[in-house]
DNA sequence: TCAAGATGCATACAATCTGTATGTAACTTC
DNA sequence: GAAGTTACATACAGATTGTATGCATCTTGA
């Protein structure tokens, strides 16, 4: 029974504050970086007072976590939805890997994720973030490939952290200019490489 | 003819000005990283005044510059080193790779040069100090195996950036506790998977 | 050799920025 | 509806960055 139409719910306000504060640093951390981008600007752009950041965000690398946080649940999202359609192990690998690429040229994520990211947060969390998000997928996808003799046997932990390095380093690329292709003939004789004959 | 044993000349005290600077700035960079380190912390330890540090520097990014810079012709002196005993092309670059490793071990410089540089001076910037300082080793040595025939026709640029982030992720990983082997023979069976049969 | 200019550096200052403390209104709970 | 909690605004303390200004100490050229 709500008299008051202006009345909201305190778990509507906090959805509506973090939502803007998120959007509006999204797009400074973009355009400026993280260091160049000041939360007077930030909560500026929001529509709301620092004091309203500093109430939902432990400090300004917190909102950045969130920030990369949700990027990372969107690339995951748009990954699992390709793989979906996959048949063969190794062929939700290729198609996989195609769709990640893609979805880093969505603005911003290079830079979000692969350039401030690891200086931000460290190289630590953004991993621990990474397995959260996509529930591991490219390394449960080595494992069951190698498991099932489909690929070399190889030490899984480095093989997935070098491989999702180099997937890494060609979005960037791409988002840089570099011709897609080319990066990914690379990528694809690269897999095709591990696959046993 | 010094008459004063005091004086000293404009180069020589330039010289052990920046030193010192470039010293106590690695030290702390390493230890507190870019961001946490300020300026007033840095001149302390290296016994100057933060004017002599804005004389010599155009700013606290330029001095994490300077300091990057040196880093980064270190690793490539010892990989010089190493790569001048062999013989083929192709030992010429798994030699080289692992000397690689051994050098990113050095503390420190896997922070410098593949965490805080590539947010604070950006890729493009640190790409250009690896190709200066390197004289660009890596794709030098994949086109001549590559004219050669003694490996895969490629795109040559992709297919170097794409392997120097693979030994970037492995010097990380190393770095980070992760056993060496593990990544060298990642880094092996890829590489010889390049390799014409 | 000495005057004029350049270089190296010290100090003080202006403009921010970050995180915290404190107060208040709106919501929730009992 | 009172008591307590949550959401937020405002004010403040501390610290940082880059710049401006001034003064020794070299260096240069006549």
């Amino acid at each position: 029974m709500q008299s008051n139409p202006e009345r909201r719910s305190n778990e509507d306000r906090t959805r509506a504050t973090r939502a803007a504060l998120t959007k509006a640093a999204r797009r400074l951390f973009v355009e400026k970086g993280y260091a160049e981008t000041g939360t007077p600007e930030i909560v500026k752009a929001a529509n709301v007072t620092r004091g309203a950041l500093y109430h939902h965000f432990a400090d300004k690398a917190d909102l950045f976590r969130a920030v990369v946080r949700q990027e990372y649940a969107a690339v995951a999202a748009e990954i699992d939805a390709a793989a979906k359609t996959t048949t063969s192990t190794i062929d939700a690998l290729t198609t996989g890997g195609d769709a990640f690429l893609r979805a880093m040229q969505q603005p911003g994520r290079v830079r979000l994720m692969l350039l401030d990211g690891p200086a931000i947060l460290g190289r630590l969390e953004l991993d621990a973030i990474d397995r959260e998000t996509s529930a591991d997928t490219l390394r449960l996808g080595l494992k069951s490939a190698m498991d099932a003799g489909e690929i070399r046997p190889l030490p899984l932990d480095a093989l997935a952290a070098q491989l999702s390095a180099m997937f890494d380093r060609a979005a960037l690329g791409v988002a840089k200019g570099d011709a897609a292709e080319d990066h990914l003939s690379v990528l694809n004789t690269i897999l095709r490489g591990l696959v046993r004959h």
